[in-house]
RNA sequence: GGCGGAGUAGCUCAGCUGGUUAGAGCAGCGGAAUCAUAAUCCGCGUGUCGGGGGUUCAAGUCCCUCCUCCGCUACCA
């Protein structure tokens, strides 16, 4: 049986609608899983929505809905975002879901069974009005003198009872294990901030409210609802059927990688595995923490109103178009830029003129000449250099990269394969051995149709419709039938007025 | 403030433990070709490798210092 391979996205909080970063990570996600596979590995990939929390009653109050029911309409959102995407995913899991509350139970009342749980009394500067506590340093002073929050609302001292998970108690097992595991967190800048901030020492965490009720209960405390992220965390073993023993979990447990964003590197490198130290389960074998993506340069922000649609991006440019960019555009697990022009000369220069056009040329060619039969690859000494330079990238350059999510070194190392594939169209020229040496056309042909068909199959899991597409062409004229007339398969991008503005 | 990262051709960046004339892609210029999505191919770069100092036979690549930018510095998901 192949062996199996986990992976998972952070899960989304769906107090609005999703933007670029969110659909660039289910991407990411979505073409390692989909290269895994095409590695022969058991996939199972997993992605979500986290819907507990203090900003999901506020975001659903200001819908004028109750946090369940607009949880659930968000929820569907992001679903259909992946959907569209061609994101594939094995669950999409909603930490609303019942089989999750048992989770998120099941690891507390392994926790406090531990004896890392106690309860305490969180203390702060507190705001009735936007129900949330605030840091000494966030606060400014009033006209009066008088203490406000951010928002310009009166606080509080407040003390609320709390329960407290022993973080404090993990520092040195976390510190051991990190060392012991040099990849359990990449990429390695995030690893050395990991590093510094847990040798700075830990302190307990909170990890119960008792101002709303949104949220899991905690076992046997009425009053309390977990903090929002130790049920948000354990999702990714919910997926798998925990707390009970079965054969999902077994066999994907412990995950092969956590892909999250930056921002939530501590949650997943610091949190997350002394929740699981605690509880007794295995620790996944890295989090790996990504970029960000900019919009020309500028941070997206609401307010600034420069947020990016994923909807309306791959509306503009098509979904294979757009996955394309992200991972090719974006070295990954630095941040990047998006622009409409950026995806238009990415997408125009390489996928619709360098590849595209070269399967459309050599399909062409074949259909117009060879009644649409794709013949059998020529064995000149140039048909088997250029097969061999295909071969290294497709066979070698391309996998080493992407196994280690380098997937921009791995395009680019695929892209110097097409150029070779073009460079020997030139060369053997088969429109003038059309007169002058027919079999050799054919062979020449035969060569370029293995070659297209060997990169597109290089290339699928990143643009799966369009590759998986031009595959079956030039399967369906493989068994001496004839092969339709081909159709640019990478159509070339126009920059759309309205986008330029962006 | 503390810790960390970065500053290399117009643009985006490669350059591992110091060693032949510092590279790639894009853009630009010139040429070839015409099968193909006016798509391709070939050729063309005198770059203070952020500034200054130092170590060395030899530094973009090590050390010091200065300048600029960025990230992290706990309970917001």
């Amino acid at each position: 049986m192949a062996e199996p391979f986990y992976i998972t996205t952070a899960i989304s909080y769906p107090n609005g609608r999703p933007h670029i970063g969110h659909a660039y990570e289910a991407i990411a996600a979505d073409v390692i899983a989909r290269f895994q596979r095409s590695r022969g590995r058991d996939v199972r990939f997993q992605t979500g929505t986290d819907e507990h929390g203090l900003k999901m009653v506020q975001a659903a109050r200001e819908a004028g809905l109750e946090p369940c029911d607009y949880s659930a309409k968000m929820s569907n959102v992001f679903q259909e975002m992946c959907d569209l995407l061609e994101v594939k995913y094995d669950r999409f899991l909603r930490t609303s879901e019942a089989d999750h509350y048992r989770a998120s139970q099941a690891i507390w009342a392994a926790m406090e069974a531990k004896g890392d749980l106690y309860v305490g009394r969180y203390e702060g500067w507190y705001s009735v009005r936007d129900e949330a506590f605030y840091d000494e340093s966030e606060l400014t002073a009033g006209e009066g003198g008088e203490k406000l929050s951010p928002q310009g609302s009166p606080v509080e001292w407040t003390a609320e009872e709390s329960w407290f998970f022993k973080l404090s108690a993990y520092q040195q097992p976390l510190l051991d294990h990190y060392a012991a595991d040099p990849h359990f967190i990449q990429p390695d800048s995030r690893r050395n901030e990991v590093l510094r901030f847990v040798e700075g020492g830990l302190s307990d965490l909170s990890i119960s409210r008792t101002s709303f009720d949104w949220g899991v209960p905690a076992p046997g405390h009425p009053g309390h609802v977990m903090y929002v992220w130790l049920d948000a965390l354990t999702n990714y073993i919910t997926g798998l059927g925990y707390p009970d023993q079965t054969e999902l979990f077994e066999r994907y447990w412990p995950a092969d990688v956590h892909l999250i964003g930056k921002d939530v590197v501590r949650f997943h490198a610091v949190y997350w595995p002394a929740f699981l130290m605690s509880a007794g389960i295995a620790l996944p074998k890295m989090v790996y923490g990504h970029g960000f993506l900019l919009s020309s340069g500028e941070k997206m922000s609401k307010s600034v109103g420069n947020v990016v649609d994923p909807f309306a991006l791959a509306d503009s440019f098509g979904v294979d178009a757009l996955r394309y960019f992200l991972l090719r555009e974006v070295p990954f697990g630095q941040d990047g830029s998006y622009s409409p022009e950026a995806i238009v000369n990415r997408v125009n220069a390489e996928l619709a003129n360098s590849f595209g056009n070269l399967a459309q040329r050599t399909l062409s060619m074949i259909f117009k000449n060879l009644d649409g039969i794709i013949p059998a690859p020529g064995e000149a000494p140039e048909d088997r250099e250029l097969l061999a330079v295909v071969d290294a990238a497709v066979d070698t350059d391309v996998p080493e990269a992407f196994e280690r999510f380098a997937f921009s070194v791995g395009i680019e190392a695929w892209l110097k394969a097409v150029f070779a594939c073009n460079a020997f169209v030139d060369a053997q020229a088969p429109w003038a051995l059309r007169k002058t040496d027919p079999a050799r056309m054919t062979a020449v042909l035969g060569t370029l149709a293995l070659a297209v068909r060997r990169l597109a199959e290089a290339i699928a899991p990143v643009t799966p419709g369009s590759a998986e597409r031009l595959i079956a062409l030039i399967e369906s004229g493989s068994g001496g039938a004839a092969i339709a007339q081909p159709v640019p398969i990478f159509p070339r991008l126009e920059l759309e007025p309205a986008d330029a503005t962006k």
